[in-house]
RNA sequence: GCCCCGGUAGCCCAAUCGGCAGAGGCAACCGACUCAAAAUCGGUCCAGUGUGGGUUCGAGUCCCACCCGGGGCACCA
């Protein structure tokens, strides 16, 4: 637990001969914070009461207060244990947490652990040990430290995502959204219109013939088309709707992590976020749920939350929302005529500036477009040598652009961006407004996956249009010009606002119209004429759920022997993992393309055959041998936390609308959810989008009454730390290096540079909690971190600077306690008047500053008050003990003992926060400053009702300002009684 | 390239509606205590707010342009 070093350290300093044997040093820190954390544990101080059920607060109390629920995003708990950043946040939301429960709230504060996934995994193929195992180790060491820190946590509601109990309702919340198709028509209790509903009413409105069965012909008229379908044929036709589902599609596969991984794991430059290995896009059969039927949603809820904005423009910008057209253009082969190819005969693409159609000079397809399957034989006439790619016909021009294309890595594609390539495809295809035959062309750099993978081609109004007609001299046609025209030497797109030209043609005229005029009158006209309609697309794609990698939430689903999905009932849960004789996900070069993924669970045949009586008797079924994403658990564990133990529900529903309900207190949005949320800026498209989509899901089912799962999110900053590397480039142990920034740096006698990053075993800048425990005490610690500046601010670490907040304590120690004889020193004698208007000026503040969760500026209040206090001959308890009592959110422990030396029973978790008296408030006098022409030139001590006149009268006579004005007459005098003069000479 | 955040003393950071640039901490220096040192206590020093313009009686704060640092997005039609 203590290193040497550390212990070494602590028993120096308390053995120290003439050291007062009650000061308040680390040894004596640490016995103090020991004892507390035994007596808040022993009391159950920290237990939040529910409002029904077993949960009760401390002595078996009532729930009481407003409900108020803070959270942290729960960490993943690795072997290295936590360094000195790890906390930051913890204690922010510990600060607050303690804040509020002593401003009277019922406070629902604790932490689980996220403990799936990759590590654990990787730690237990390489020493053979079960990832379970390691994992729970870790969490042993977690929870330690997390308890060193004096949290106040309420601890019956810890758990992790791997214990049973839990994995059995994350499956449950999975089951739920494969019972579920999304109905975009339905009315929403919220006003809105669209939800999830059950697979088992879709299925009765088919049988009714209510709606049409989506796949087949036919109207469906008394539901006949439905009864015709054999029961494969409709249980395939329910299954295509659920929310999640099974189909093959491309996916991001990763050889070098064995495992395929979604869009939001990849990053731009088509790459793992974890590890770096290079994705690869393959056709493969994976489960995926269906967040795109929530993305309007999902961008329109987030007016309802409060949420730093670049959080929300993140996820706006993810979701990425376009409102436009589609028009449809008819193809012609090379004779002339309506192409024969059936797929090809008619061309949709999708467009947000409907309004240029008439500057559409060519059109660009996909390489994956299925217009390509069938291409004319021949050149039309009129094509340029500089269109072919110097092929003789189409169809090897397009298969050559086609191979050359998808042999690209995403990587390789990323290189090329901005570079123009493509090639004619020799179809024509006629522009509907004016009947205009444009070529078609294939280019990377239309997109199969957004849209329509076929775009018309706007050269005047866009830039990448441009810059491909520029390479294959393609014509340009401007049809939107600013007000004034455009310069003479105008070159590229022109893509700003102004009116329309050169848009008429025999079937209707935009000219003279404004942009979004134009925009309006085109969605008209298609839709009037059957060639287009208004329509929104999105980037946001659906979310691949499934991995090949062992340590996961296995899927509750087996395979029937028509390899059909069906669940596995409530009853059966959970769907334990397996053992299998290798935890190992099948890897492979990270550059091998071509390879397969491979489940670890498909190791063990026994459990993937399973004989299970589903309804119609025992029958034979495969297991799936995915496994969830890491974000399966994260997803809804807030919504544990309310009653970790319930056997009947996932939440209860009581308790949900009581901690989560909209409008569940004062401060709670019309979304309700999470109250205070504090976490890493990381997860902002990840985590946070994943969990608010299930929350929804679980909203249309009634499941919850909250619109979204986190009311309010605070991102806080990192904690980094400097490291230093030697003449070689080498990194050198940062605590060993001495010097500072006059002196330069040495480490070992030899002149090192100083680097700036994260604290981690690489960079050899490793600081752990436990180091500081040992040297100053979590109290210090704890003052220090919440001091360094703003929450959401990064900061670097700096060890030598803690003793400032030592410092801080010990002073206040000294102000309660004799350190020679340990008696309580504080007086009963009436404060002065000075101090008592230190004393409520310092309430006043330190409640705004609390109230606005900076507890940097919160802390320096309370340390001039302390200051202050050492000056006195004698400390007043009347002033001392309130000081005591807004200290004890940062430093709970000092705090504690103290308000316990002054004779108190009992813990001040529950004491209220001290209020100003606004009586101490009002300064007697104010010094008010006299400027002349906006520099100082006097100041007056003056009453603050003082009126504007007698204040411009007192200043105009004072001598310095008679004479700044030397002479010169007063032009105006501006008066901001009682704090400031400004006169202005003639 | 586009979007967001930041730039104040040697360092970390304060500064409400535009109104005296400094709350707090570190470091440095001086003094007290000490045989001495550390610790502790008291005190001192230090910037005109990244740069250049503008608005204003008055700008760290508002506006414009730029520089530097951090983050996000990046062929999304």
């Amino acid at each position: 637990m203590t290193t040497p070093d550390a212990a070494e350290r602590t028993a120096a300093a308390s053995s120290a001969p003439d050291e007062p044997r009650f000061r308040y040093t680390p040894a004596l820190a640490q016995e103090i914070e020991l004892r507390w954390q035994d007596r808040w544990e022993e009391l159950g101080t920290f237990h939040a009461a529910n409002p029904t059920g077993d949960l009760k607060g401390p002595g078996g109390a009532d729930a009481t207060g407003d409900p108020y629920f803070i959270m942290d995003m729960f960490p993943y708990p690795s072997g290295a244990g936590l360094h000195v950043g790890h906390p930051l946040g913890f204690i922010a939301t510990d600060v607050v947490g303690r804040f509020r429960r002593m401003c009277g709230d019922n406070v629902l504060h604790t932490m689980g652990f996220d403990a799936f996934g990759l590590p654990a995994e990787q730690y237990a193929v390489q020493t053979g040990e079960h990832p379970r195992l390691v994992t729970e180790r870790n969490i042993v060491t977690y929870k330690r430290q997390l308890r060193r820190a004096g949290l106040a946590h309420d601890q019956r509601r810890s758990f992790a995502t791997i214990d049973p109990e839990y994995v059995r309702w994350t499956q449950w919340i999975f089951l739920q959204i494969f019972d579920s198709w999304y109905d975009a028509e339905a009315a929403r209790p919220d006003g809105g219109r669209g939800r999830a509903r059950r697979i088992a009413e879709l299925e009765a409105e088919l049988a009714a013939g209510a709606r049409p069965v989506p796949g087949h012909e036919g109207d469906n008229a008394g539901g006949a088309v439905w009864a015709g379908l054999s029961r494969e044929e409709q249980r395939d036709v329910l299954d295509a709707q659920r929310l999640a589902y099974v189909d093959s599609s491309p996916v991001n596969w990763c050889p070098g992590l064995g495992t395929v991984l979604a869009n939001e794991e990849v990053t731009a430059d088509g790459r793992s976020e974890r590890g770096n290995f290079p994705v690869f896009t393959r056709n493969l059969r994976q489960w995926k749920m269906r967040i795109t039927a929530y993305a309007d949603r999902l961008i329109d809820d987030l007016e309802l939350i409060d949420w730093p904005e670049k959080v929300k423009s993140m996820q706006r910008n993810w979701i990425g929302r376009s409102t436009g057209a589609k028009v449809r253009f008819h193809t012609l082969g090379a004779d002339g005529t309506t192409d024969p190819a059936g797929a090809g005969s008619q061309v949709e693409v999708f467009t947000t500036r409907p309004d240029t159609l008439f500057g559409a000079t060519f059109m660009v397809v996909a390489p994956e477009h299925p217009l390509l399957d069938e291409v004319p034989a021949a050149w039309p006439d009129g094509t340029r040598n500089t269109w072919t790619g110097g092929n003789a016909t189409p169809i090897e021009a397009v298969a050559a652009y086609r191979k050359e294309s998808s042999a690209k890595s995403a990587v390789e594609r990323q290189a090329d961006a901005g570079k123009k390539t493509g090639v004619f495809t020799g179809h024509l295809a006629v522009n509907p407004v004016n009947g205009a035959y444009i070529p078609v062309f294939t280019a990377d750099y239309v997109l199969m996956g957004y849209g329509t993978g076929a775009i018309m081609a706007v050269p005047g109004g866009d830039e990448r249009d441009f810059a491909f007609a520029e390479a294959y001299e393609l014509p340009v046609i401007r049809t939107v010009e600013p007000e004034g025209g455009l310069p003479a030497d105008f070159t590229g797109a022109y893509t700003g606002d102004g009116s329309v030209v050169a848009s008429s043609s025999d079937r209707l005229s935009l000219d003279g119209l404004s942009v979004p005029e134009a925009k309006a009158a085109m969605i008209a006209w298609l839709e009037s004429n059957g060639v287009g309609e208004g329509t929104t697309t999105y980037r946001l794609r659906d979310w691949l759920f499934s991995r090949q990698r062992y340590w996961g939430e296995p899927f509750p689903v087996v395979w029937d022997e028509d390899d059909r999905p069906v669940a596995i009932p409530d009853a059966m849960l959970p769907v334990d993992l397996p053992d299998v004789p290798d935890y190992a996900p099948r890897t492979f070069e990270p550059e091998d393309a071509s390879s397969e993924p491979e489940a670890p669970l498909g190791r063990n045949e026994d459990w993937v055959k399973v004989t299970l009586d589903l309804g119609d008797g025992p029958k034979q079924y495969r297991r799936d041998t995915n496994t969830m994403p890491n974000w399966a658990g994260s997803c809804w564990y807030y919504l544990r936390y309310l009653d970790p133990a319930d056997t009947e529900h996932a939440v209860d529903p009581a308790l949900e609308e009581y901690w989560l309900g909209p409008r569940h207190n004062p401060t709670s949005g019309p979304a309700g959810g999470v109250d205070l949320y504090v976490g890493g800026v990381e997860h902002a498209v990840l985590h946070l989008l994943y969990a608010r989509f299930w929350h929804k899901v679980l909203y249309d089912l009634g499941v919850v009454t909250s619109l979204e799962p986190f009311g309010r999110l605070f991102n806080q900053g990192y904690i980094q730390a400097y490291a230093f590397t030697d003449s070689r480039g080498q990194y050198v142990p940062a605590a060993e290096v001495e010097g500072d920034e006059q002196t330069g740096w040495t480490w070992r006698g030899q002149p090192v540079n100083r680097e700036y990053g994260k604290i981690g075993k690489s960079l050899k800048n490793v600081v752990s909690p436990d180091d500081m425990y040992e040297a100053y005490g979590a109290d210090t610690f704890r003052v220090y971190e919440m001091s360094m500046g703003p929450l959401d601010l990064s900061r670097p670490w700096d060890t030598r600077a803690v003793v400032g907040s030592q410092r801080f304590l010990q002073r206040l120690w000294r102000n309660v306690v004799s350190e020679e004889t340990g008696e309580v020193t504080v007086t009963d004698d009436a404060p002065d008047t000075t101090t008592l208007r230190a004393l409520h000026r310092a309430i006043a503040d330190v409640r705004t500053e609390m109230e606005g969760m900076r507890p940097n500026t919160a802390i320096a209040k309370l340390i001039t008050l302390n200051n202050h206090l050492t000056g006195l001959s004698s400390v007043p308890r009347a002033v001392v003990e309130p000081l005591i009592l807004m200290t004890a959110p940062v430093a709970p422990h000092i705090a504690e003992e103290l308000w316990s030396r002054l004779g108190h029973e009992g813990s001040l978790a529950y004491e209220p926060f001290p209020v100003a008296d606004p009586a101490y408030l009002v300064e007697d006098t104010v010094t008010c400053v006299v400027q002349v022409q906006g520099k100082v030139r006097a100041r007056l001590e003056v009453a603050p009702a003082i009126s504007e006149d007698d204040l411009r009268e007192t200043a105009l006579a004072e001598p310095n300002v008679v004479k700044a004005l030397d002479g010169r007459g007063v032009r105006t005098v501006i008066v901001r009684a009682p704090k400031l003069v400004n006169i202005v000479p003639a």
